[in-house]
RNA sequence: GCGAGGAUGGCGGAAUUGGUAGACGCGCUAGAUUUAGGAUCUAGUGGCCUAGCCGUGCGGGUUCAAGUCCCGCUCCUCGCACCA
C-alpha cells in the first residue's frame, strides 16, 4: 500500500524535463477553444482598459521585430488583466499598401498573374498562424483588415464628411513625386530628399492632388496636455509642426504690386536692404525686367529641375539672381533690389522674404556673396557700434534698435525683451502695412496616391457639374478585382473602363471616377475605433462603445511612427470630434515605444548581412515562452538590444529551473524535520520582495528588471528548498506566487505548472498578488557604519531602534563614543537596510 | 547649428528622495557528476603593488555621504535642419 502510493507520487513528479514543444501548442489550442481571451465589451463589472499595439503590415512573415513589439506588450496587457481590469487587446492588419501591388507589378513583368488581394489575404492567414505561436491574448474576434470593403468604405465615408466641411480639398501644388513607386508622397514620407519606401530621389512636380486640412489643427496639435507620451515624440511633433511667431509685412514693387513677406524679426525691418522671392513665386515672371529675363528664366528652370537633395547638397553656398526690379520698404520708403534665390521656399510663409543681412545668417551670406548693402539696426549693449562694412557674421542676438526711425533705443530681440518686436507690430498694424502673424512649417496632408491598392477616393468628374462627391448610398466605391497590372507600374484604375464609368450624383449624366486612392495612413488613423465594432454596417463604429472605451489607455509601437502615424491619428481624432462622432480630443493617453532588435553583430538585421534571427526557428528550438522571456530580459524595452543566442540559452535555463524547482520531489527531510525558522522567514521575504518589484516594473514597462527579479526569486527558492521547508505554507505560497508573477511573461509554462500543481482554474484569470509589507521588515539587518564619510565597520541593527544603533556603534567605535560623550554628534542618519552615518564636528 | 537621450566590469545591463556601485543574465575559473563530451549542480568572478587602496567618459564644486545634485568640457545615438 505504502509502496504503491510512493510509486504514484513519483509518477506525478517524474517528468520529465521542461518540454515547451509539447505544452505550448496544447495550451494555445485550449485557450482558443475556451475563448479565454474574448472580451465582453459590455462587461461593466470591472474597470475597462484598452491596450493597443500598432497593427502590422501583412508582409507575410513575422520577424523578430514583431515579436519584440508584441510579446512584451502582451505581457503588459496580461498583467493589467490580472490586476482586475477588463482588458481589450485587439489585433488586425494594415493591409493596403505598395509592397503587395509592387509584387503584382513585378509578376506582371514576368508574365505571371498575382493579385494584391489574394497575396494579402494569404499573408494575413500565415501571419495569424505565426501570431498564434506567440501565445498572445489577442482577441481575434475584433480583427480589422483594412483592405476589406467593410472597412475602407468608412474611409470613403469620412472623406465625404471632410469634403462637406472643407477639410478635404483638391489643389494643384508642387508635390513630391517618387519616380520608382510612381506616386506622390506626403512631406512626412520624404526623408533626406528620398522616398521613404523606395529610396528614390524625389522630384518636384506640379500636380492636382487631394489634401486634408491638418493645418487647421496645428495649434491644437501642439498641445500635449494630459498625455503620458515620451518626451522625444512630443518634441519631434512639435518641431514638425514648427510654429513661429512674427509679422506679415507688405512691401510694394516700384510698379505697385504688393509683396507679402513673413518675418520673425519685424524689429529689424529698417535693416532690410533687399528682397528675395522663391523661384516659384507667382510675381517673378511679371516683375522681371527685360534685360534680366534670360538669366532669371534660366535660374528658375534650374531650380525647378533640382531634386530636394540637390538643393540641400548646395549647402550654405548661396545662389540667386537679380530680377531687375525694385521694391519699396514700407517703413522707411527705401528702394531695395528684388532677387530670387532657392534658399527661399515657396511652401513656407509667403514665399518671399525681406533680406536683413546684418541680423540673419542666411541673408548675411547672400549679401556677402552678391555684394549687397548691410545695415545694422540692432546694437548689442556694451559693444562697439556695428558696422555693416566690417561685420564678419550676422548678429542675431538682443540689443537696442538703431537706425530705426521712431524706435531708436528700444530694447529688442528674441531672447530677452520682446518689446521692440511687439511695438513694431502694433505700429505696422496702425499704419495697415503689416500685422502680427503665426506661421507653421506643417503643410496640409497630401492624401492622394496614384496607385491601385488603396481606398478609392469617392469623387467624380462630371462634364456639366464639375467635381462631385459620390452619394453616401453608393459606398463603398469598390476596387475592381479584374485588373491587369502593367509593367510600367501605372495604376490599372486609370484604364479600367467599368471603374471609370460613373453617374453624376447631381445631374444624372455621365461622369468619370477619380482614380487616385488614399494614403494608407488614412486607414491607420482610426482603426482602433473600428476594433470596438468591426462589422457594423451602419456606422464606422459604435458611438456608445467608443465613449466607454476610448481614448486608448496604452498604445505601444515603434518610434518610426513618431510623426507620421501618430500625428495623423491625433488629427483624425480631432476631426471625428468636430464631426460629432466622439467626445475625446486625443486618441492615446499613454504611449510607449519599443526599440529595435539588432543582429548579433550589433547591426541592423538584413538578409544581405546574414544576421537575421528567425522567430519560427527560435520557437521550434526554445519554445515561445523562452523567446518571450528573453525579449523582455534582453534590455530596456524602449532601447532595444543586439540579439544573443547565448542570452536566450540563459533564460531557457531559468525556465527549466523553475520547472524542476516547482515540480521535483523535495529531498528527504533532514533528521527531525523541523523547518528552520530563519529559512522560512527568508523565503517569505524573497516572495514579497518579488511581488513588489515585479509589480513596479510592469507599471513602469521595465520588463528586463521584472524578469531579473523573478530569477532572484528562483534563486532564493532554490536555496530555501529542503524537505522541511517544502512542507510549510510559505513554500506553497512561494510556488503559487512564482507562477502568478511569471504568468504574463511565460504563459504556457505557468499554465502547465498551475495545472500540475493542482491549483484551480487558469492561471491567467487569477488575481495579481499583493505584497505584505510586514514580510519585508527584518528584525535585524546588517548596516555599514560610516563616520564622516568613512566606513568604520558593520553592525546588526534592529530596524525600529535607532537609539540601539547608536549604542551599538558606541561600543564598536571608540572614537564615536568619545564624540557622543562630548555631545558633539550633530545628527545621526539612519537608513534601514542601508547604512548609518554620523556627523561630528 | 537646434532639440532629445546617453556614456557604469570581458559583454547585455541593475542601482526610490543622494545612502555599502556592479542586481539579474551571459562569458570566464575551479569543483561535483559523467568513460569522454554535452547537459546539470556547487562555489568564485570590477581593478590593483590585496592588513589596504582605487574605481560609474573628462575637469572642477556642493555634501557626513555623489553613478545620482551644480558648473565647465569630450564623445556617442536619434530627430530636425537654408522654415525667414
Amino acid at each position: 500500500m505504502t509502496e504503491t502510493k510512493q510509486a504514484d507520487t513519483a509518477a506525478v513528479y517524474r517528468t520529465d524535463r521542461y518540454n515547451p514543444q509539447e505544452i505550448e501548442p496544447k495550451w494555445q489550442a485550449r485557450w482558443r477553444d475556451q475563448r479565454l481571451y474574448e472580451v465582453d465589451l459590455d462587461d461593466a463589472s470591472k474597470p475597462r482598459y484598452y491596450f493597443l499595439t500598432m497593427y502590422p503590415y501583412p508582409s507575410g512573415d513575422l520577424h523578430v521585430g514583431h515579436w519584440y513589439a508584441e510579446a512584451p506588450a502582451d505581457a503588459a496587457a496580461r498583467y493589467r488583466r490580472m490586476r482586475g481590469y477588463n482588458v481589450l487587446f485587439p489585433m488586425g492588419f494594415d493591409a493596403f499598401g505598395l509592397p503587395a501591388e509592387n509584387a503584382a507589378v513585378k509578376a506582371a513583368k514576368e508574365g505571371r498573374d498575382v493579385h494584391p488581394a489574394r497575396l494579402t489575404y494569404e499573408r494575413i492567414a500565415r501571419m495569424e498562424e505565426q501570431f498564434a505561436q506567440m501565445g498572445a491574448m489577442f482577441d481575434w474576434s475584433k480583427k480589422v483588415v483594412t483592405c476589406d470593403p467593410e472597412y475602407y468604405r468608412w474611409n470613403q465615408w469620412f472623406f465625404l464628411k471632410m469634403w462637406e466641411r472643407g477639410l478635404a480639398y483638391r489643389k494643384e501644388s508642387f508635390v513630391n513625386w517618387d519616380p520608382v513607386d510612381q506616386t506622390v508622397l506626403a512631406n512626412e514620407q520624404v526623408v533626406d530628399g528620398r522616398g521613404e519606401r523606395s529610396g528614390a530621389l524625389i522630384e518636384r512636380r506640379l500636380m492636382p492632388q487631394w489634401h486634408f486640412k491638418i493645418t487647421d489643427y496645428a495649434d491644437e496639435l501642439l498641445d500635449f496636455e494630459g498625455l503620458d507620451w515620451p518626451e522625444r515624440v512630443k518634441v519631434m511633433q512639435t518641431n514638425w509642426i514648427g510654429r513661429s511667431e512674427g509679422a506679415e509685412v507688405t512691401f510694394t514693387s516700384e510698379r505697385g504690386d504688393p509683396i507679402e513677406v513673413f518675418t520673425t524679426r519685424p524689429d529689424t525691418l529698417w535693416g532690410a536692404t533687399f528682397m528675395v522671392l522663391a523661384p516659384e513665386h507667382p510675381l517673378v515672371a511679371s516683375l522681371t525686367s527685360e534685360d534680366r529675363r534670360d538669366e532669371v528664366r534660366a535660374y528658375v528652370e534650374r531650380a525647378s529641375r533640382m531634386t530636394e537633395l540637390d538643393r540641400q547638397a548646395e549647402g550654405k553656398e548661396k545662389t540667386g539672381s537679380f530680377i531687375g526690379a525694385y521694391a519699396v520698404n514700407p517703413v522707411n520708403e527705401q528702394r531695395i533690389p528684388i532677387w530670387i534665390a532657392d534658399y527661399v521656399l515657396m511652401g513656407y510663409g509667403t514665399g518671399a522674404i525681406m533680406g536683413v543681412p546684418a541680423h540673419d545668417e542666411r541673408d548675411f551670406d547672400f549679401a556677402r556673396r552678391f555684394g549687397l548693402v548691410i545695415t545694422p539696426v540692432i546694437q548689442p549693449d556694451g559693444a562697439a557700434p556695428l558696422d555693416g562694412a566690417t561685420m564678419e557674421a550676422a548678429y542675431t542676438g538682443d540689443g537696442r534698435m538703431v537706425n530705426s526711425g521712431p524706435f531708436d533705443g528700444t530694447p529688442s530681440g528674441k531672447e530677452g525683451s520682446l518689446e521692440g518686436i511687439r511695438r513694431v507690430i502694433a505700429w505696422l498694424e496702425e499704419r495697415s502695412i503689416g500685422s502680427g502673424k503665426v506661421t507653421y512649417r506643417l503643410r496640409d496632408w497630401l492624401i492622394s496616391r496614384q496607385r491601385y491598392w488603396g481606398t478609392p477616393i469617392p469623387m467624380l468628374y462630371c462634364d456639366r457639374c464639375g467635381l462631385q462627391p459620390e452619394h453616401e448610398g453608393n459606398l463603398p466605391v469598390l476596387l475592381p478585382a479584374d485588373v491587369a497590372f502593367m509593367p510600367t507600374g501605372e495604376s490599372p484604375l486609370k484604364t479600367h473602363e467599368a471603374f471609370l464609368r460613373a453617374t453624376c450624383p447631381t445631374c444624372g449624366g455621365p461622369a468619370t471616377r477619380e482614380t487616385d486612392t488614399m494614403d494608407t495612413f488614412m486607414d491607420s488613423s482610426w482603426y482602433w475605433f473600428r476594433y470596438l465594432s468591426p462589422h457594423r454596417e451602419d456606422v464606422p463604429f459604435d458611438a456608445d462603445l467608443a465613449a466607454r472605451w476610448t481614448p486608448v489607455d496604452t498604445y505601444t509601437g515603434g518610434i518610426e511612427h513618431a510623426i507620421l502615424h501618430l500625428l495623423y491619428a491625433r488629427f483624425f481624432t480631432k476631426v471625428l470630434r468636430d464631426l460629432g462622432l466622439v467626445a475625446i480630443d486625443e486618441p492615446f493617453r499613454r504611449l510607449r515605444n519599443q526599440g529595435m532588435i539588432l543582429g548579433e553583430d550589433n547591426e541592423k538585421m538584413s538578409k544581405s548581412r546574414g544576421n537575421v534571427v528567425n522567430p519560427d526557428l527560435l520557437v521550434a528550438e526554445y519554445g515561445a515562452d523562452a523567446v518571450r522571456t528573453y525579449l523582455m530580459f534582453i534590455g530596456p524595452w524602449d532601447q532595444g538590444a543586439p540579439w544573443s543566442y547565448q542570452g536566450i540559452e540563459g533564460v531557457t535555463r531559468f525556465l527549466g529551473r523553475v520547472w524542476s524547482l516547482l515540480l521535483d520531489p523535495p529531498e528527504a527531510p533532514a533528521a527531525g524535520g523541523a523547518p528552520d525558522a530563519g529559512a522560512v522567514e527568508e523565503l517569505r521575504r524573497a516572495v514579497h520582495g518579488a511581488i513588489r518589484a515585479v509589480t513596479e516594473d510592469f507599471e513602469a514597462f521595465q520588463f528586463n528588471t521584472a524578469v531579473a527579479e523573478l530569477m532572484t526569486l528562483q534563486n532564493a527558492m532554490s536555496k530555501a528548498k529542503s524537505g522541511a521547508v517544502t512542507r510549510t505554507a510559505a513554500w506553497q505560497d512561494a510556488r503559487r506566487t512564482m507562477l502568478l508573477l511569471l504568468a504574463p511573461i511565460a504563459p504556457h509554462l505557468c499554465e502547465e505548472l498551475w495545472e500540475r500543481l493542482g491549483f484551480e482554474g487558469s492561471v491567467h484569470v487569477q488575481t495579481w498578488p499583493d505584497f505584505d509589507p510586514e514580510a519585508l521588515v527584518r528584525d535585524s539587518i546588517p548596516m555599514a557604519v560610516q563616520v564622516n564619510g568613512k566606513v568604520r565597520g558593520q553592525i546588526q541593527v534592529p530596524t525600529d531602534a535607532a537609539k540601539d544603533a547608536i549604542l551599538s556603534l558606541a561600543r564598536a567605535e571608540p572614537n564615536v563614543a568619545r564624540y557622543l560623550a562630548a555631545g558633539e554628534v550633530q545628527r545621526e542618519i539612519v537608513v534601514p537596510g542601508k547604512l548609518v552615518s554620523f556627523v561630528v564636528r
